[in-house]
DNA sequence: TGGCTAATTGACTAATTGCTTATTTAGTTG
DNA sequence: CAACTAAATAAGCAATTAGTCAATTAGCCA
């Protein structure tokens, strides 16, 4: 990313923006076990067929998960797993920085 | 990220957000080269130092970069490295999608 | 202390975003 | 064709967010 030209840095931060939507994570996180349609993700996700419809659109727009239309259903499908490196990436990142926290809160309760 | 509870996957959106924009994205790339303080970033990313310090304060707040204050500047660097590992693997993704879209655009080009 | 610079924060505006309801589109089946 | 179902879209609302300007805080030095 070192070089990037200041275009593909919006791709990248619009791409990071798919992903900053807890509605979206748990879609993501449903569609670990295979496809599903919008009607099954939607009540997963306990929301509306209209609201993951247009979540669903996003990340497809990204390339995140695959469109498949069949019969009047369509299934959507994780486009590719490094989305999940990504999360556990992210997730590593996160428990380290909590555990900073605890740390840094616990030196402070010595303190006083 | 498989059982995340919903705290955490809150957590995970935040984190994401926090790099789905921008001016975010080009301190962080500021950054590479080494720790900076507010008002060069402000300088380097063509913004105002207020603006500047508002997003680094989300960046702290995630623990994606460091704040250390000295003298009457603060000084700002990375917290960890495998944000650009991130990056990267966002970046490979999105060069990726680009090219199915230009095969399909290219196979519908020739269909016409 | 007073004056200076750097950074942060408050208050506000404009733009974006997620969600809902209602409507439309597309595909199936009687 | 009409009736039905699933998904997508339009329009509008409430909430969030990035940015700006002004005010405040914090450290330095004469």
């Amino acid at each position: 990313m070192e070089n990037l030209p200041p275009e593909a840095m919006l791709e990248v931060a619009a791409y990071f923006q798919a992903l900053s939507e807890p509605t979206r994570l748990r879609v993501l996180n449903f569609l670990r076990d295979g496809e599903r349609n919008v009607g099954e993700l939607a009540q997963l996700c306990g929301s509306t067929a209209a609201n993951v419809s247009r979540h669903l659109a996003l990340l497809t727009k990204h390339g995140l998960v695959v469109r498949e239309s069949r019969g009047t259903s369509v299934y959507y499908r994780i486009a590719d797993d490094s989305v999940y490196a990504l999360c556990d990436l992210v997730c590593g990142n996160i428990s380290r920085h909590m555990d900073n926290m605890t740390k840094k809160r616990q030196a402070f309760a010595r303190a006083v």
